[in-house]
DNA sequence: AACTATTTATAAGA
DNA sequence: TTCTTATAAATAGTT
């Protein structure tokens, strides 16, 4: 709770899941005291990290809790087989199974599904919560979009320098073609000195043009 | 936490202590769970409300904690045996939870948080979800408010009539009172014989009104 | 039960 | 571990 929002599930890295096991257990049986203290309650509380070590937190003797626990507990246990561990199973795979259940309710009303029995008040309320969603997804598509822009013309103008780059070599290679010429050298006997030759056809005032479309054909 | 601080003592109010004492042990439920997933440790606690009423939260089976717990606390072995059904127990909590974490996170891109490292693909579709929701919901209201204001007007034309009715009624008693004092019958004297004097005067060809003023008054 | 102004708890970083 | 600090959560008092 803090800095950053994160996950309920478990810590990766172990350092980082000593540290926070410290600082929830203390944060934990704080509360557990504060609420034995402010409601007059019996709190028991047992903790065992990963490795085993104990822990705990009791408000009065732990024995006396626990056995408390077992009467009551045993008392419960009527008509089922089912073990106590089984029911709480059962009471936390409910308890989760009717939260995905809420989630999922608010999340078709939110696509405008289930809206029977909803006051004007609540209709009002899902409005408003819409509204304020949209206005962050198209605010947010367009800082993307804006940024994908930013990214291309800056990818642009790579390409220009890179033209302009290639058009210049293109140029040295000419006169230097040229002059080889002027002075009686020619090679054109070759496969790869032919290849260059055609680079150097391809050459000219317009030789970045031919590069561009290249790009864009790829893409 | 909140508004204003308060000590750690026993609450005096009753209700505000049985108010506080939902919340925080909500609370402190909650934030056991979390503590066990996100360290990997196995949590158990027990509370007792002072009027006796137990509840409790435990990660895996609370006779197993307590068991370990009693085996430690008496310096005896600690021992691992996380059995197959627990192991079973753990994945579908988690399952479900993630299920959970899931579909929160989904509603809070809905509400426009939570949206970095979409993509624009992305970005239209949820765009285009939250829009139709929205024309959904606004269709909805709209709906709900026409009907609230057709009863209304129901409601207004019945009231209307019945004004009418009544206006009627006392126009035609006030002529029949005047016919009376125009014919000397002076009924003054007697509490007793003034009431019955009374619904004897109500009688006649308008005796069903009066019913009907009854209702009125009764509403 | 829902709403907020505040207080607490705490994740990440030093 | 401990301290700090920005943020997420919890929650006291209210409606």
């Amino acid at each position: 709770m803090a800095r950053e929002k994160i996950q309920i599930k478990k810590i990766d890295n172990a350092t980082a899941r000593q540290v926070t096991f410290s600082k929830r257990r203390r944060g934990l049986f704080k509360k557990a005291h504060e609420l034995s203290v402010l409601c007059d309650a019996q709190v028991g509380v047992i903790i065992f990290s990963a490795t085993g070590k104990l822990f705990e937190y009791s408000s009065s003797s732990m024995e006396d809790i626990v056995d408390k626990y077992f009467m009551d507990s045993k008392n419960l246990q009527k008509e089922d087989s089912p073990s106590l561990e089984l029911h709480m199973e059962n009471r936390d795979l409910s308890w989760l199974s009717a939260q995905a259940a809420e989630l999922t309710h608010i999340i078709r009303q939110m696509r405008g599904e289930e809206l029977q029995g909803l006051t004007i008040q609540h209709l009002q309320k899902l409005e408003s919560t819409l509204e304020s969603g949209l206005s962050r997804v198209l605010s947010r598509k367009g800082e993307v979009l804006m940024k994908e822009i930013d990214d291309l013309q800056r990818q642009e103008m790579k390409l220009m320098e890179e033209n302009a780059r290639l058009s210049q070599q293109i140029e040295r290679m000419k006169t230097t073609t040229e002059m080889q010429q002027q002075q009686g050298m020619v090679v054109d006997s070759e496969g790869q000195s032919c290849e260059s030759m055609t680079n150097t056809n391809n050459s000219g005032p317009y030789s970045d043009s031919s590069d561009t479309s290249l790009k864009l054909g790829g893409k």
